[in-house]
DNA sequence: AGGGTTTTCGACTCGCGGGCATAAACTATG
DNA sequence: CATAGTTTATGCCCGCGAGTCGAAAACCCT
């Protein structure tokens, strides 16, 4: 949970990319979006108000952390992260949500990828296995990722090689913007 | 855009409710939601944090204003909203998705209401008529609504009695946790 | 060359959203 | 009281998209 403070003049979001250069030597964030914010009060002399954010960095990508930096997943939390663990279930929620309806995952993988490794992702973002074949249907329906024409070598084990997909934009998209009932017609 | 701002101690929702109240005379308020922070620099003395939320209430409901206020659909706004144009944009988006996959109309609909009428609270937020039979339907598979058993009288020009249904949760419940890939596959 | 492994492609099923036609229920009018 | 007009409710059909499954393809190792 890297963070700090923000200086006078400066942006929110300008502030937390530069809290993660700074911190955490993480400068190509693929996704940044602002979760929610609140007054803190756990300090009474001091007046604070926390804004958190949610940063989507590529797999492969690793921060600088630390030395004695632990990773943990987030289904088994350490009780260390005493107001941080909130804000980390929102952001897991929403990033569960955004993964299903719109093309988030562009910031999670790596430029390009195959169907397995991008259901893998999906796979530790959702807590359960995806299907690549359906994955990629799915991707490749709405335009949202496209076969790059190059091919992976098979792994140790052997196995047909998998072709390389790439998402076909870099920014948030939603792709079903209403789900439930009529869209406007589009006459055409 | 009633608001204002925080006191020291006051929580941003607090505060928020706080000018409802007092500003507009909205105690019941459906649903209140955090939109975004920024800090606003138009102030090149002064430091501030806005931070903006979205408020549902329910129709009929109507709040205090001045006696000078006048109403304009989200479609045709004046120009008079200076920064607020920019919030008032995102809130419409952000309510549009919510509808779509979420029971987010239980905030806006009176307590008990006819399919007729929730419809035209839809076709209100999303800019195109939906049908009350697919919209009953739909939200009647989900579990969001329920008929009470009452019926409501024809009106003027006659015409059969409708059901009363009433949304059975009051909280926001996200019907579709996943839309695109394999649910977690409950037993049961 | 053959077995094992992984990916890819096609066909099939199934449930849901949407539309349509018809029945039901009420009001107003003569 | 009968009829026309209006609005809601119900049932049926259709198309599409997601999910599953099986077979083929392509590769590695022995």
């Amino acid at each position: 949970m890297p963070g700090g403070f923000v200086r006078q003049g400066e942006s929110l979001e300008g502030a937390m990319r530069r809290h993660l250069a700074e911190k955490v030597g993480v400068t190509d964030v693929g996704h940044l979006e602002q979760l929610d914010s609140h007054s803190a009060d756990t300090h009474p002399e001091l007046w604070l108000l926390d804004v958190s954010y949610l940063a989507l960095i590529a797999r492969g990508a690793e921060p600088q952390l630390p030395p004695d930096t632990e990773w943990h997943g987030v289904e088994a939390l350490p009780k260390i992260a005493f107001g941080h663990a909130g804000a980390i279930a929102r952001a897991h929620e929403r990033l569960r949500g955004k993964l299903s309806y719109s093309n988030a995952a562009f910031a999670l993988a790596p430029p390009r990828f195959t169907l397995r490794e991008l259901a893998d992702v999906y796979e530790a973002v959702l807590g359960y296995a995806v299907s690549p074949t359906n994955l990629g249907r799915v991707l490749g329906r709405d335009g949202l990722i496209a076969a790059t024409g190059g091919h992976r070598r098979a792994g140790a084990a052997g196995g047909r090689p998998a072709a390389e997909f790439a998402f076909t934009r870099r920014e948030l998209v939603v792709s079903r913007p209403l789900a439930a009932f009529k869209p406007p017609e589009d006459a055409g």
